[in-house]
Order: structure tokens, then sequence, then C-alpha cells
RNA sequence: CGGGGAGUGGCUCAGCCUGGUAGAGCACCUGGUUCGGGACCAGGGGGUCGGAGGUUCAAAUCCUCUCUCCCCGACCA
């Protein structure tokens, strides 16, 4: 039995200062966790149950669809040596030194540690499918910690990977997780959307995200109302509405038009009377060299994107469509030195663009997919004050590539039914990602088929966010007093606040009210504090537990209160009932 | 990393501009009165004012450097 009067459970009346959002707030005056430096939390006694609750849902469903392992936190450089991640990964690994001065570092995933193992001891068809899981702690040096436990620098993760002969039998562990998954947050009472999500510079392979609906998040969704469509906003597309084409002047060719002190979108189309739609928006990015020695250095590129005149350039797809490179804004001085053009009049005429990725001593043309098919645009001309029109894509001028790299706008038309597209942001729990043969082929993991010829198996991975669940539980149920946690993972599932502790017969209802309901099965905490009545109940209001039961006065008439902590209503029970009542509200005991 | 903000008892903050004995509320300890929505009275403990250096007779306060934390942007569970 456990008595608030012999735990710490260290409540707040007002949240730290530093807390923004609502479930950093809440668990830090709830005592479920403190704070040790950036992007690292401690977890006290309410918070370290309420995770193991989740974790114990997410073994259970797990463990019917895999098996657990459990691999080290510290990995040796040579292990990420061998997916060329020691140096992809940048300054998110966390890296350290042994006694003997060979290099460590801290695992952020396991694809690494996995692949290994399967590398080594997988040798036959006959072994697959197999699937691996582990709860564990990731680290990761983010750039920005944020937002309490939302984004952090240590925190648990099940992740798991699948690895299967072939592409059917990917497809089918990669079902088995989207079936687990679901199973997992419908356990843990969120609330949460299936999107397709952004599958990263790897490219082509499945991936979906498990999003739960929260301004405290860090994800834009995009939805529509009226089908299932829903994708992470680096990967929604809209319906494009067809554009009337301007009518070719003069001889149809390329037109030079002067076009004096026109810089932007705006004022051009005003000037020349067209509409942005007609108007080739021309965007000029840089990627840096990178100042890496040897092998993995490469010089400055310049990137020059094409996009319709009222469309906005998505960077996530842009980083996509560049095999993962990172772009900044083109200075003025390196536009004119690269493009011999005054910034505010760069068009693509008239330049020789690289012919693929690859060509590195050209420049880099990608061009939007609502250009493809466009005809008669107007672009700049690469001179002061003067724009072109008659401009047609790969008539006039021949792009690198074109590629979808505009962003989706709320009101867009949804491209599977064409109703109006809407916005929200939302956290990111969990993540299912169809890996393809990368870490199987970068480590040369190989089994014999059924003909007995060497193949790589095909891997899938699978992630969940433990603090996150907690955080979007919390994020998605509180008010001004406090939150609720669905009774599935809070700490405790009812609360008994004894109101006052020198009243004897009180006292003691209370106590054997937690002691029945305890042998009923459900987590009780008895609130024996000598407290005031309305400490007990501002405190029981504020740490999560979904039910109350308030043992007062009443007890002459042997009743109790039950308080619904989600809508507050109380009802009163008879002592004897109460146990029935928890049976009928909570289901049997969990523990019984 | 770029931009913005903040560091003063455990928590929330005042004091800083205009240098001169470090404050309030809450929390904590003791005693008493209370006991259905964060009680009251009396007494009490606790702070090198993030750190270093400087200016000054004198620095929480002015100057320089530095560390840490939070928020906004590029990454991810």
């Amino acid at each position: 039995m456990h008595r608030w009067s012999q735990l710490f459970i260290p409540t707040l009346r007002e949240a730290p200062a530093d807390a923004e959002v609502a479930s950093h707030k809440y668990l830090v005056r709830a005592g479920y966790i403190r704070q040790l430096a950036a992007g690292l939390y401690s977890y006290l006694f309410l918070g370290q149950r309420s995770l193991n609750k989740v974790m114990a849902i997410v073994r259970e469903e797990m463990d019917r669809i895999g098996q657990e392992f459990y691999l080290p936190a510290l990995h040796p450089r040579e292990l990420w040596e061998a997916s060329g991640r020691w140096t992809v990964m940048g300054d998110n690994l966390f890296r350290l030194k042994d006694r003997k001065g060979a290099d460590l570092c801290l695992g952020m995933t396991h694809e690494e540690n996995m692949t290994e193992i399967a590398r080594k001891e997988l040798r036959s068809y006959k072994q697959l499918p197999q699937i691996w899981y582990q709860i564990q702690s990731k680290f990761r040096d983010e750039p920005r910690p944020r937002s309490g436990l939302l984004r952090v620098r240590q925190f648990m993760m099940k992740d798991s990977y699948s690895f299967d002969i072939d592409d059917a039998g990917l497809e089918v562990s990669y079902r088995k997780h989207r079936a687990t998954y679901c199973r997992i947050f419908d356990r843990c009472g969120l609330n949460y959307l299936i999107i397709e999500a952004h599958s990263g510079a790897m490219g082509g392979s499945q991936s979906e995200e498990f999003m739960v609906y929260t301004p405290a998040g860090e994800d834009q969704v995009v939805s529509c109302a009226s089908c299932k469509y829903a994708a992470n906003l680096e990967k929604a597309t809209s319906k494009l509405e067809a554009v009337q084409e301007l009518a070719p002047e003069g001889d149809g060719k390329p037109l030079e038009v002067h076009t004096p002190g026109q810089k932007t979108i705006e004022e051009v189309a005003r000037y020349l009377g067209v509409s942005p739609k007609n108007k080739i928006k021309t965007l000029a990015l840089m990627i840096d060299g990178s100042t890496g020695n040897g092998a993995h250095a490469s010089t400055s590129r310049g990137v020059v994107v094409l996009m319709r005149g009222d469309h906005q350039l998505n960077e996530a797809k842009l980083s996509t469509a560049l095999a993962g490179k990172e772009t900044r804004p083109m200075q003025e001085e390196e536009i004119r030195q690269l493009f011999k053009s005054p910034a505010g009049f760069l068009g693509p005429l008239g330049i020789d663009w690289s012919k693929g990725l690859d060509d590195v001593a050209k420049p880099i043309l990608l061009v939007d997919t609502a250009l493809q098919g466009r005809a008669n645009l107007i672009a700049g001309a690469n001179k002061e004050d003067y724009h072109v029109k008659n401009i047609t894509p790969g008539k006039d001028f021949q792009p690198t590539g074109y590629a979808d790299l505009r962003s989706v706008a709320t009101g867009d038309p949804c491209p599977n039914c064409g109703s109006p597209l809407r916005m929200d942001t939302a956290v990111e729990v969990g993540h299912i990602f169809k890996l393809g043969y990368k870490y199987a082929e970068s480590m040369n993991a190989r089994v014999l088929d059924k003909n007995g010829k060497e193949v790589m198996p095909i891997m899938g991975c699978y992630g969940i966010g433990i603090e996150r669940i907690l955080t979007a539980a919390i994020e998605q149920s509180n008010d001004e007093n406090g939150f609720w946690l669905p009774p599935q993972i809070a700490p405790f599932e009812v609360v008994v606040t004894a109101t006052n502790v020198s009243d004897e017969k009180i006292r003691v209802t209370a106590e054997s009210i937690a002691q029945s309901l305890e042998s009923a099965g459900y987590d009780v905490l008895l609130d024996d504090r000598d407290e005031r009545p309305g400490v007990k109940f501002k405190d029981a209001d504020l740490v999560g537990i979904p039910f109350r039961v308030n043992v007062g006065k009443k007890v002459t008439e042997d009743r109790v209160e039950v308080v619904q902590r989600s809508t507050r209503q109380s009802q009163d029970v008879s002592i004897a009932a109460i146990t029935d009542y928890f049976r009928q509200n909570l289901g049997p005991g969990r523990r019984t």
C-alpha cells in the first residue's frame, strides 16, 4: 500500500519559470520529473511509475510479434564507421574516448548494432523473418532540446528491427508493426493518427508516423477532413488546379520585356498585368562545400530552384531532391559571380545547367513539378530591369531535373478528393519505416536463399518514444488545475483522500477502502497526510490520477465520494459498493 | 549555429536604471488554534546575488570576459 505521507511527491504550487508547454509545467509541478541540464531529466517516483506502465504495455504488445533484446548504449567507433554514420551523424552523435584513447559513441539508435548481430548470426533464409526489439536509452546531442520531455538528449525508445528475405516479407513485418503500434497507442489512451512521412535522404522506402495533435508539437500535419489523407508537411502534396496559360507573344520565342525597378513576383506580375501563377519564382541557393579532409571534401555548388510564382519552397523536399544536401540562400555577390545576373532578375535562360547531381562542375537547376508542362511563363532575364516572356520549361531551357518541391498551404485541394486541406501541429510518438538494404549493404549482411544464392536480408526499423507517450497524454488532457492520465498509464489509478486524518473514523475508513481496492487489483495511493483537505484536493487534481475517492464526513452514513478527474463529476458511493464501482468503471483490477 | 530573453534562500519574483547593512510571497522547522478546495497566530532556520576579472572608500547594482538555462529558426522518437 502506497501512503502519500511516506512518499516523495514534491508538488509545486507554481510552474518553473522556464517551462512553456503544459506537459512540461505539469510534469514538474506534479513531481514527476526534475531537470538536470538542458535536455536531461531525472524521473522521480510518479514519473518513473507512469513510464513503467507505458513500457509494460509496449513490451506486452511487442512480445506478440517480436523478441526483446537489450543492446549496449556505448558503441565502438568501428561499428558506426561500418555503416558510414560515424561521419554522417556529425554533431548529433555523442562521442567519447576510453582510457586507451579508442573512440566510442553513445547510441542514437541501434541499426548498426542489430545489423551487426544479423550479419554475424543469420546464415539462411530459414532463419527469417526475425523481429528484434529493445527498450533502451538513446542519446542525441540535439542542437536545441526543448519543451520539457518533448525533445531531449537522453530518452527511452522502443526500437525494433525486422529482417526478411524479400519485399513481401518486409511488407508483412511492417504490417505487423503497424497493427501493434495501433494497439499500443490505443491501450495508452492516445488520440493519434497515422500519416505518410517524409522518408529522409534515403528516399524511396515507405514510412509512416504516428502523431498526436497538440499545439506543443514540432511537426506540421496536413490532413483532409473528407477523406483519410494525412501527411507530414515534408511529404504532403495537393492537387493542382489548371492555370490559364498566357498566349504566346510575337513569334513565340523568348521575348525580353523592360520591367524597370520591378523585382518581386508581385511587382512584376502587376506591372505586366499577369497572375503570379504565370510567373516563375527563381530561388538561388548554395550548397556549402564540406571542409572535411580528403575523400569527403567537396566544393560549394550553386542550386537554382524554379517554383510557380505563388508557391512556397519546402526545404525538406529540396533536401531530399538533393540527396540530403543542405542549402542556404545565395548572396547577391555570389549570384552576380556565378550567373552574371543582378539579384532579383535571375532566370533560367542562357545558363549551362548540370545534367545530373553528379555533374559537379555546373550549377544545378531544379524545377518544381508544378511547372512541368507549363508554357509561356515569365522569368528574370539575368539583366537589370528586364524579364523574359514566352518561356516554356524543357523547350527554352533544360533543367537538371524536376521534383516536387512545393509546400502545401492550408486550404489547398486534397490530392485524393479535392477538399480543402488543413494543417495542424502534432507530436510524433512513433515511426515505422521500411529501411530496405541500406544497412545490410553497408555492413555486408548476407543470407543464403532457397537456391543457395547469397542475398541481402531486407530490413525495417520501427521506433516509439516512450516519454512522448506520457507527454502527449498530458498535452491531450489538462486544465488549469493539472492533468489526468488514462488509467492504463497513470502512476496510480485511484487516490483515496482522507479529508481529515485526525478524525479517527475517516482515517480508518480511508485506510480500509484503499486496502480493499488494492486487494481487488487496483493501483491505489492513500493520501494519509496530515494536511488540510484543500491541499489534498489540489494535489490530487494536479498529479494525473484519474479517480479520487474522498473519504470525509459522510463516512458516518457509510458513503464516500468518487470523483472522476477528467469530467470532475462526483458521485456518492456506498462504502460496501466501492470495489464494484471501480470494476464497472475501470474493469477488473489488473493485478488480480 | 544565427536571433531574442533570463540567472538574487527550495519555488515564484522585487531590488539593478540613480553603487552605501539582501527583501517579499510560498515552501521548510517549533508551539498553538484549525480541518471539504492551496488556513491562521507567534517564534525560527536558510542566500559567496551563476562564475572570473576590473572600476570604486564601497558592487546584486557600473564595465569586460565567461558559464548555464529558456524561447524563435535548420534536425528527429
